[in-house]
RNA sequence: GGCGUCGUGGCCAAGUGGUAAGGCAAGGGUCUGCAAAACCCUUAUUCAGGGGUUCGAAUCCCCUCGACGCCUCCA
């Protein structure tokens, strides 16, 4: 039984579906108007992962994540750039999802756009004026009538008067309570607009969510996640939204990850403390990434520091140790042995099962994973055969699989390698002659073009490192 | 000011009543010409601090201190 932690009842709790075997998700994707960042990478990543996890416990997961491609921010970007604003933010769509697939995550079911969900997203809006939830105003902006909802707040935790006492708010002239939002703003002189009911202009940020859910998904979701700084205002209008144009409960399960911290900050583009995941790339690798995310809660804050990134990327070393084939002059296990390595595989798939199920617990399931590794490892050692060693290898690999991590060892080009194993050559005849200097000058060599070598009874291994 | 999350060894981190998982780092050992990798051993009488409840608390309650997020665009 999976449990998840549902950020509207702030607890704990069974996963049910409402409809058996398939689970609707949808997940709040990014504004495209700039390079995405890896606190983006971060969000998308924990929500593949639960992705891929409801498919190995047997869900048909649909899995729709939004782009936002009408904005105040996207229409400034192309304003400076002298660039059409539509253009602009499909330049960034097309960009943030071969990021994503360089992440190796797996592309979403569906990604709708604000920009295409225009006649739906004004439909709704009607609708929530036929039913008083919302209002136009004289300006041709219409908004959310907060007061008339008895519910909002209920997924923030926030009452109505707390967040006036904030003093924050700006008061709209056009709004009847400082609360509201906008439905529909109405177009400035010279701003991309579509035509409506209430003259030209654009969305709300909050409403092309609910109308996407909506054509997507239908009325009711399983999950609806997303960054934790999404939780209010953007989750809490949507489920005003949703609710009082459906009257029916919205998503059973809020899921909503932590923020990446850069130097005990979240990262942000308004900050500017920014690693884009292209830069990232540059200098890790995606499973680099994948594993930073899985160490910690995917709830709690996630600490990006040169040392984490370091701890990461020598956590997956000691994954792939295991996977490495046995050593050449193996005698075998005795029988007793490899039902020891056997078992050890199937106690661990269980662990990591149980933590998994306990809201997606990844650093317990981890640490499941290095007792297998270890079994492994030490059967290795012991002498066991490719043969004995396989069957626990691949519980590690389809294991690792359901994490995303893809643990491949890096590649040179064939032109290195030949010249590699030259070098291996010459360093083995110094050895035969016990050459020491000039051997060890061969290795620093090799090391200098990011080659590990291991001597061994069998003869010297090496990989690209 | 309000709402919320949280404070566990050098770093990351699991652990919601029964006596501190795991990874990284560090030290010692086996192996090796030396390394590397693997394996073995060692590293928190203690969970921000102070009270309280309990036979028993990192885990529950109260207070204090501190960090972060949201209340404005934000994954």
């Amino acid at each position: 039984m999976i449990k998840i932690y549902n950020t509207l009842t702030r607890k704990k709790e069974e996963f049910q579906t409402l409809e058996p075997g398939h689970v609707k998700m949808y997940v709040c994707g990014v504004t495209v108007y700039n390079d995405a960042h890896v606190g983006h990478a971060m969000s998308a990543l924990v929500f593949d992962i639960i992705r891929r996890y409801l498919e190995y416990r047997g869900y048909t997961v649909k899995h729709v994540m939004n782009y936002t491609d009408v904005d105040d921010k996207i229409i400034n970007r192309a304003n400076a750039l002298g660039e059409d604003p539509l253009k602009l933010s499909q330049r960034y769509i097309e960009a943030y999802a071969n990021e994503l697939a360089s992440l190796n995550i797996l592309p979403p079911t569906a990604t709708p756009q604000v920009s295409k969900t225009m006649p739906l997203i004004i439909e709704f809006i009607q609708g929530l004026i036929r039913k008083e939830a919302a209002y136009a105003a004289p300006n041709g902006d219409v908004y959310f009538s907060v007061p008339n909802d008895k519910e909002y707040g209920k997924l923030s935790g926030r009452k109505i008067e707390d967040m006036q006492a904030g003093a924050r708010i700006e008061v709209g002239e056009a709004k009847n309570h400082p609360m509201d939002f906008a439905l529909w703003k109405a177009a400035k002189p010279g701003e991309i607009s579509w035509d409506s009911p209430w003259g030209k202009g654009r969305p709300g940020w909050h409403i092309e969510c609910s109308a996407m859910n909506l054509a997507e998904l239908g009325e009711q979701i399983d999950i609806h996640g997303g960054g934790n700084d999404l939780i209010f205002p953007h989750h809490e209008n949507e489920i005003a939204q949703s609710e009082s144009y459906t009257g029916k409960p919205f998503a059973r399960y809020w899921i909503h990850n932590g923020m990446l911290q850069l130097g005990g900050e979240k990262m942000s583009k308004s900050l500017g403390n920014i690693v884009s995941i292209k830069d990232f790339l540059k200098k890790r690798g995606a499973d680099v990434m994948r594993m930073l995310v899985l160490m910690g809660s995917y709830r709690a804050p996630l600490i990006f520091s040169d040392e984490t990134q370091d701890a990461a990327e020598k956590s997956l070393e000691r994954l792939k140790t295991a996977l490495r084939p046995a050593s050449a002059s193996s005698g075998g296990l005795s029988a007793e042995v490899a039902s020891a390595l056997a078992s050890q595989a199937e106690s661990t798939k269980q662990a990591f099962i149980e933590a998994m199920d306990d809201d997606f617990n990844t650093p317990l399931a981890l640490a499941a994973l290095y007792e297998l590794v270890k079994a492994i490892n030490t059967a290795r050692d012991n002498g066991a055969t490719d043969a004995q060693l396989q069957p626990a290898q691949s519980t590690l690999r389809e294991l690792t699989g359901v994490l995303g991590l893809q643990l491949k060892e890096k590649q040179g080009s064939s032109e290195d390698e030949a010249k590699v194993n030259a070098l291996i050559t010459e360093r083995n005849e110094a050895r035969k002659q016990k050459q020491w200097a000039r051997s060890d000058e061969i290795r620093d060599q090799l090391k200098e073009m990011g080659v590990t070598i291991e001597d061994s009874k069998d003869g010297t291994k090496w990989r690209w490192s």
